[in-house]
DNA sequence: TGTACATCAGTGAACGCGCGTTCACTGATGTAC
DNA sequence: TGTACATCAGTGAACGCGCGTTCACTGATGTAC
């Protein structure tokens, strides 16, 4: 079994990437619920039917791009979250945000497919379980780090007590992503995260045009606003 | 002109109002980019072209079908912030949250439609701006009513600085609700609203599958929780 | 009250479009001897 | 190195489907005299 390619695996991988390449293109112009297998074939000067030998169905498209775009933007994420390891952790948590923003600023259609309301008559599979979590988890990092670095502002008596119901799930949270810090910070980088995604949304999504002219100032706003409450500094 | 109507009339009002039950069922059932006038005339009995006496077009569909949902949310909120004008302000802000998760979880669909991706081909004219204010207004007005009750929390100096660039929209934004407060608290309106579609939105498009189980009690625990971030007691 | 005409809801056929997917096929590439 | 066979990418036609929208029409309802 050699390592090196035949000329038929080579081409197959790079149609493989023209396809996925093709097939982003169809999704930022038409959206994911338009997404069609024809239309990539016929970007690629394929006859329809050709696609069939690279991909199983549209399904099995539509989850590929959102493992890809999940990939991307938890990958970028995770960079900057890197790159600003030896940053103030209040920082570190803002200009995350802010590659989330951009990420989804540059590409609504992929962000409106991860984030937004289902295809019609897809069925996500587990798959993208692992890829899906890859953001959140890097944002969670943040905090993670700040703990272990002891620069969590203490809290004294929580702020808000968390119902007894909650409890099971913020420790099994807490096991998950290994976050040791009360139920109250807990919850509050859970407000944090859906805030920042709510606010992305309400951008890209249009729900906020009209109402606000300075975005980028608001979101950064906001997000410092959420990181100081968590208690980063 | 009498104010009594012809049976054409009579007939013509229901024949709409069927056709918007039946539209809603065939929004509920598919989403909205599914959604066919084709079927909706199917549903009805009717043939295909029949239905271009009632709606010019789908587009026009869509977009009752969105001014309609707009004000069924709006409509629900306003009547419980209306009928909690005695209560805590904080709690009538977590009650009013309640009504937004309870609709959006009964319409997931109508919710998507509203807060979702928007419809693949469908350009939303002005005309929902003004149903699609109502549920804001309603929630704003919460604040508002403290404010005016002399309950909001007094703040000291600001806990968080806003931008320069920030301060005419949030300028126009008090003109706007009629709100006095300082800015640092228009910001917390901001968050808490956005925060609270997010979750909602994580919740019903399914983001937080598998992450939280009591997801009532989360939603009202950080409803809560922003709702005293906000000033209210 | 009765008649003549205008309005309008609903019919049925059609246009032109695009879709996902299957299938038997051709011809090029790869593999085993 | 040369040949025989197996693998596989791409073709072209087809199936069956659904869609939005238009149009000439029939027949019932409403209106003016």
């Amino acid at each position: 079994m050699p390592t090196f390619k035949t000329a038929r695996e080579r081409a197959r991988d790079e149609i493989q990437r023209e396809i996925m390449r093709a097939a982003r293109d169809q999704l930022a112009d038409v959206g994911a619920a338009a997404l069609s297998l024809r239309a990539v074939a016929r970007e690629l000067g394929m006859v329809s039917s050709a696609i069939y030998r690279y991909v199983a169905s549209r399904d099995e498209l539509l989850t590929r791009l959102i493992d890809d775009a999940y990939n991307s933007l938890g990958g970028a994420v995770e960079a900057d979250v890197a790159a600003s390891r030896d940053d103030a952790p209040l920082e570190r948590w803002v200009r995350a945000g802010r590659i989330v923003r951009s990420w989804a600023l540059e590409r609504p259609h992929e962000y409106a497919l991860l984030y937004g309301s289902p295809v019609p008559g897809y069925a996500a599979p587990e798959q993208t379980a692992v890829s899906g979590t890859r953001v959140s988890r890097a944002l969670v990092g943040i905090v993670r780090d700040a703990r272990h670095d002891r620069r969590l502002r203490d809290r004294g008596t929580p702020e808000i007590e968390v119902p007894e119901a909650l409890q099971g799930d913020f420790e099994a949270l807490r096991a998950d992503v290994d976050l040791d810090v009360a139920d109250d910070v807990v919850l509050d980088v859970l407000i944090a995260w859906t805030q920042l995604f709510g606010l992305v949304s309400f951008e890209v999504f249009g729900q906020t045009r009209g109402l606000v002219e300075h975005h980028a100032q608001l979101f950064e706003t906001a997000t410092r606003r959420l990181a100081g409450l968590i208690g980063l500094p």
